[in-house]
DNA sequence: GATTAAATTTCGAAC
DNA sequence: GTTCGAAGTTTAATC
């Protein structure tokens, strides 16, 4: 890896046409030719970048360039798609280079699959009565989140989210849409949970006839007892 | 601007719960107070980071962490939704301080919003006899891209996406939905249009009735006349 | 490899 | 300030 901090302008050339003016950036070049041009502010995403595989190479800058200033040129392309991106250097301040080796990577928990495990084992956090007929029921289109069924023996579709919007909806009423095809299941009660909704997706469900419900994950995890991860 | 490489593990808290063994990586610390890790490869993508606002301080490891190598503690905080990252840091290979200054920021063109203008000078690209009616034609939920007539009187309500995925059919179905309570407007010819179209919008589209464009940029680009621009 | 859904998404605009 | 849709999204899972 190559840390670079530079005055420089930027062009690139793809997706979308863009440009950068004079300035001072941050530029990362990886090992894998890629490219980062950060700012020192906005937050993970560059102002630019190149995605790998690319390929970088450094040139001399024409009579032109050099008579604006420009003392260094980084090409970097990307063979597949013809994407280019052109940094003309100015000045260096700072050149750094370490070889960092492999990571190992980041391990994490914590994401929707446990919210919709906690959920499952503590059906009552959607309504009293629900019993479990399985986690990722599936459908000609994709498994429904959690299939219960109420205790008068209505089918349950629950959809479960981080964030609920309204995309979530829109996946959910099309689980409803099948399910209620199968006369086993017929008719349908749909509940969109997540930890958060949107006052839209509340308003397209209400709409649709989708119960919501919001989900405290600080609840479901502290209610849960160590011996309900054994089911 | 702060930038350091070192030998670090991290710990993050927050939305989720996530750990980076042991490793050499880059560190880029904003002035904002934000924090950014690095690994030599993946994309854009930080394997960690913490975003602005947040405060960033360094503490002295106690003796248990001092053992186990720790030399330096980092420890940056969100105020407002208690997201800790704690970097322990065992040796700095790196560390670089610079003043970047305000960064003038990103100039550019060619998204969506220019596809749509695009389209709505050239509706031949849609369909043979297209006239237009309005772009962003409003609707309860939200504009229409473009509201056109055929040579028949039908309107005909047209959604544009760079990327046509299903997302973009079921916008364009609450479109046609409320645009056909309408009586001026009934009945609504629906065409959804952009640059790809996955299989399985375009089967979702065929399902609701709905036509599906793919469209030539390029084309698009190159059939534009200086004077289409004034209109 | 293509496709789909999630992301500690981030970013920008409209309301 | 919220909310909502788009992104050169990236990334991970699934077919």
């Amino acid at each position: 890896m190559r840390v670079v901090i530079a005055t420089c302008s930027v062009d690139y050339a793809g997706r979308l046409t863009a440009h950068l003016p004079l300035a001072t950036r941050l530029l990362i070049a990886k090992n894998d030719g890629s490219l980062l041009i950060h700012s020192d502010g906005g937050s993970y995403k560059p102002l630019n970048w190149m995605s790998p595989p690319c390929v970088m190479t450094t040139l001399e800058p024409d009579e032109t360039a050099q008579e604006a200033g420009v003392t260094e040129l980084w090409r970097v392309t990307h063979q597949k798609t013809a994407d280019t991106l052109v940094v003309s250097i100015h000045t260096i301040h700072s050149d750094i280079a370490h070889d960092l080796g492999d990571d190992p990577g980041l391990i994490k928990e914590g994401v929707e699959a446990e919210l919709q495990r906690l959920v499952a084992g503590q059906l009552e956090a959607i309504d009293d009565g629900l019993s479990l007929v399985r986690r990722e029921y599936p459908t000609a289109i994709g498994p429904v989140d959690v299939l219960a069924r109420s205790s008068d023996g209505t089918a349950v579709a629950i959809e479960i989210k981080r964030r609920g919007e309204i995309d979530g909806v829109e996946q959910l009423t099309r689980y409803r849409e099948l399910l209620d095809r199968d006369p086993h299941l017929r008719p349908i009660r749909a509940v969109f949970a997540a930890q958060e909704i949107t006052p839209q997706a509340k308003t397209l469900a209400a709409d649709r006839g989708i119960e919501c419900v919001v989900l405290d994950y600080d609840a479901l995890r502290g209610a849960e007892t160590p011996g309900d991860t054994l089911f």
